[in-house]
DNA sequence: GGGTATGCATATGTCCAATATATGAATCTT
DNA sequence: AAGATTCATATATTGGACATATGCATACCC
């Protein structure tokens, strides 16, 4: 059986006459009549009546044409949303994000003219360390994430860098050094670092330690945490002061004060990683998106 | 597109590779590529990735796999459905019936015979006069009728005789004639009768009055009920004697006595009808169950 | 009631498209 | 680098869908 039976036995159920529905259908009325002979053949059943003037539906017939035409609309259906899911406007996209880019505009910017552009993909978020997103997403756990720079293997990897951010030292409130409007890093040598572990280590750990070491000096890390809002929280305890990103002066100000960094300090690089020779139309309409806005940024914000 | 596109391409899907995929299908790799190509083609949108070694389906290829193994279960229901459909094994059938005919053991026993051996097929069962029910059945709104004998036009309508019944004479109980085993229809003679309205008349009327000619009187009719179950009840309630089907001693015995009619009394027949040409199954497995059942009948009980 | 019209079935020929065979191209393996 | 694997391409073949012509049954009409 092929779904040409089925068209032609829908059209004539419909007009309920070979001749009228061969025409409809743009062929002789023979070759109809045969084809209907065939499909009858396979079923082991008329389904139609020959009746004087015209035919008419048996009862296997008018069964056959109920379950005919829902085959062939599901098979419109069935092409309808391939194209969709080709397109990117229908299916699921599971990103994954390093938990200081919600506080950049730039990510949930995008995410959410992502949603709006494609209300038919399902979108879901995750947050975590860079490598364990890195390794998510080899996983096939996630199909995309906003990452630092990633340290060691990054082979299955493709990597699109979006922007370079600049970092801030946070102070505990009151801390003496809060009265210069920039800093040195150099004058942050005595002070108790507050830093992500090393193992959790994205490129940003590295960054600032060679960031310091080009002033001249090695941190003395006291306190580890491995999510920046952490970091912020134990500045604040003043158990320390750190390094972050500028976005993150946005939030949970209280107890801490940000100072710029004098001269070369270190920048937070963004970037989206996602699986090398990724075909999935979403990952891509989310990456063009993405560089489409760094391209020509919108926002009067600042972007690193 | 057609069926074939769609097996094909669930085959390549399930084995990820064509050369595999061809073999299962019993075909040449070549065709099997040109097939998926032009599949491809259609849809818009590559389904598979092709790999160094074998394919991967892209995101678009797993949401039609899908989407193509439902549409061929969905071919291969209908194929089972239709063939059911036309063996009687699945479908409706609706039934309409005299309301006499229940008390006759013969036709509740068919009903329920076909319920059995048809579990799947939806039965309706409609009770009416004989010219309604031949209505009905005419106006496609029932599909076959255990009937009376029907006056008039029987145009479009096929009959099959099933059996004919003996009829009895019911008295009101402590009637006098009551006290005889067996009746002549002559002592009826200056009854007062309980019969059918002339119009819902059945054939079954103008037997009774033919009956009573025979024997040499017209009855008096002066009660009348369209329901055999209301005349035995205007009988019990002393309203006048009635001439019932044997079977209706079963039921309603309270107040009423039957007796046998001596002589050749009027004799009341059951018929099956259902549209001339009819071609559904259900209504042919239920004439060829009653035929068989009329044939041999299973029962001790007298058939009429 | 015979002639005509209608409409599906059958017969035969034609042509396209699905398939087979042969070969090419790209990648991985050893 | 040579061989193996696997899908794509090229060309030939064949089966089957379709077209044309005709047959047959029934209904309609004068």
């Amino acid at each position: 059986m092929e779904l040409r039976h089925l068209r032609y036995f829908v059209a004539v159920a419909e007009e309920l006459h070979f001749t009228r529905a061969a025409q409809k259908l743009g062929l002789g009325q023979p070759p109809l009549s045969q084809q209907i002979q065939a499909l009858e053949r396979e079923l082991g059943t008329p389904l139609f009546r020959r009746l004087p003037r015209g035919v008419a539906l048996t009862e296997a017939g008018r069964c056959f044409l109920d379950d005919a035409r829902s085959i062939l609309a599901s098979v419109e259906r069935a092409t309808e949303q391939a194209r969709r899911v080709a397109a990117g406007n229908l299916g699921r996209l599971r990103v994954g994000m390093i938990n200081s880019a919600p506080f950049h505009p730039f990510v949930p910017r995008v995410i959410r003219e992502f949603g709006q552009r494609y209300p038919e993909v399902a979108l879901s978020i995750d947050e975590n360390s860079t490598p364990a997103l890195a390794a998510a997403v080899l996983a096939q756990q996630a199909d995309i994430a906003f990452v630092r720079p990633l340290l060691g293997d990054s082979s299955g990897l493709t990597t699109e860098h979006l922007f370079d951010e600049d970092m801030l030292v946070a102070l505990p409130q009151g801390h003496p050094l809060a009265r210069f409007r920039t800093l040195s890093l150099w004058a942050l040598a005595s002070e108790n670092f507050v830093l992500f572990p090393r193992l959790v280590g994205s490129g940003l750990y590295d960054e600032i330690i060679a960031a310091c070491q080009r002033s001249g000096f090695s941190p003395r890390v006291t306190q580890e945490a491995s999510q920046v809002t952490s970091i912020v929280n134990l500045v604040a305890a003043g158990l320390g002061v750190s390094l972050v990103p500028a976005s993150m002066q946005q939030v949970n100000s209280e107890g801490v004060t940000y100072r710029a960094i004098a001269g070369d300090g270190p920048r937070a690089r963004m970037s989206l990683i996602y699986r090398e020779g990724e075909d999935s139309p979403t990952v891509a309409n989310l990456v063009a998106l993405a560089r489409e806005r760094v391209g020509r940024p919108r926002a009067r914000k600042p972007k690193g």
